[in-house]
DNA sequence: TATTTTTATTGGTTGAACCATTGAACCATT
DNA sequence: AATGGTTCAATGGTTCAACCAATAAAAATA
């Protein structure tokens, strides 16, 4: 198999759950569902949805975690307020689900990822044992697409700063960038860009240097944003999702 | 009610999928449930736990959200590797679940803190519209803990910097101080310069003055980290949770 | 009025079914 | 041998109908 599978992405065959949680999502953040309010009781809800209470409690229990609404035994469940609430899972939940704001909330992401990757990076190039660095030879020796090696090389980095925090914060951003990181490497001038950085990054973590580290990391991701900040004046967003190996 | 109830922590009345979801959990971390491997099927693990289906199901759809598990129909249930693929929420779960890790962990959260937060101050002063500073205004003012004014002035400069990122990724660090914050408010040292912090914040922020509200915060979350640190020395972690409004 | 007891409501759990998807084995065609 | 279609068993997804447990509100009691 060729690279003649551009864009199909994995199609969005919805769990019963998931819609449901995709709907009181909306209407929670839109407002429709005012704060502090409480929910019809379950057997109400699932009737309503026309779904079994089973399936309804998993969409709850969902929106539970995503800090959408508080669930009290015997008492009821209650809508919370998503900005002081919400988790970064649902900002992610929202980018997937809500076209208009989406880029917007994927700018501001960027914005934090600008700030706190290069930092990483420093940490990374600090502590690296010589197994990580091993690790990230072969990652960009690899054979694996210019998207999966970046990835692959920022989860290396996250690994060698010692810092779970970095690991776990950037599983987020190449949660997000496994969905939207084509947009970005089919263009041939961007993934040109990024296979230098990764060469650079490379060299300043084996000579433990921080400060190229954080420079060279912070030069690629300003890069990016400037990328993204231009294509996405131009197209809609979740147009870009998927495809390609 | 004074301050008769120091550390009784919210009793823990764990519905029954959450005691499933943390045997689970810290199973699959610790590496008894190798990575990539399938999990016995539900009907079998519910009959494990000696618990209905319905309820081992609630537990599963937890660990998916976090990160831990992949969950494929018609196929199984398989163990991820939580470091490539845990959330945020996890580590917030290995720190409450965890003593020993706990507070290496809660270091490495502090250490991005201090990286991110002094940026969003900063974001703040810029951004903040007038009501935003009535509204830490009124923080300031109001009579609520020491504790709770800090969540609130927190959440406030998130909402002022106009940037959703860091409005969730604050929810995260104010979710983990309010169960932990006590321990460092309880010193009135600590209670002290922090009431100075909000009042200097405030200023800067009110002054629109970026490099102030940047370095003022960047300052107290030092002092906050070095107390922390020098703190868990001497006492276990989790016993430090809870109490008091 | 304050406290205790009762009751209705509501989330939590259970058990037994059936539906939908997947992967593997098997078969047929080429 | 390789490809594509068929069947089948395993497994997650959903449904239904109960009952248990916690809560809040109402009623009874002191």
């Amino acid at each position: 198999m060729t690279s003649l599978t551009p864009l199909l992405n994995p199609v969005n065959r919805s769990r019963l759950h998931e819609e449901i949680v995709g709907r009181l999502q909306s209407e929670i953040i839109c407002g429709k569902l005012s704060v502090g309010s409480k929910l019809p009781p379950e057997r109400v809800l699932a009737e309503g949805f026309s779904v079994n209470r089973g399936t309804l409690r998993e969409a709850l229990k969902k929106l539970e975690m995503l800090g959408l609404v508080e669930i009290r035994h015997g008492d009821g469940v209650y809508v919370k307020n998503h900005l002081e609430s919400g988790s970064l899972d649902l900002l992610k939940s929202m980018i997937n689900a809500d076209d208009s704001h989406a880029p917007g909330l994927f700018m501001n992401l960027l914005e934090i990822r600008k700030i706190l990757v290069p930092e990483m990076a420093a940490h990374a190039a600090l502590n690296r044992s010589e197994n990580d660095l091993k690790t990230i030879e072969s990652i960009l020796q690899s054979d694996k697409s210019i998207l999966e090696k970046d990835l692959s090389l920022h989860h290396a980095l996250a690994l060698s700063s010692k810092n779970m925090a970095y690991i776990f914060i950037l599983n987020f951003f190449n949660q997000l960038f496994r969905d939207y990181g084509n947009y970005y490497f089919n263009d041939d001038t961007n993934a040109k860009h990024s296979a230098e950085f990764h060469c650079k990054i490379y060299k300043a973590v084996k000579e433990k240097n921080t400060k190229n580290a954080k420079k060279t990391m912070y030069d690629i991701l300003a890069y990016t944003e400037k990328q993204f900040k231009e294509g996405l004046n131009k197209k809609t967003f979740t147009e870009n999702r998927g495809g390609e190996t």
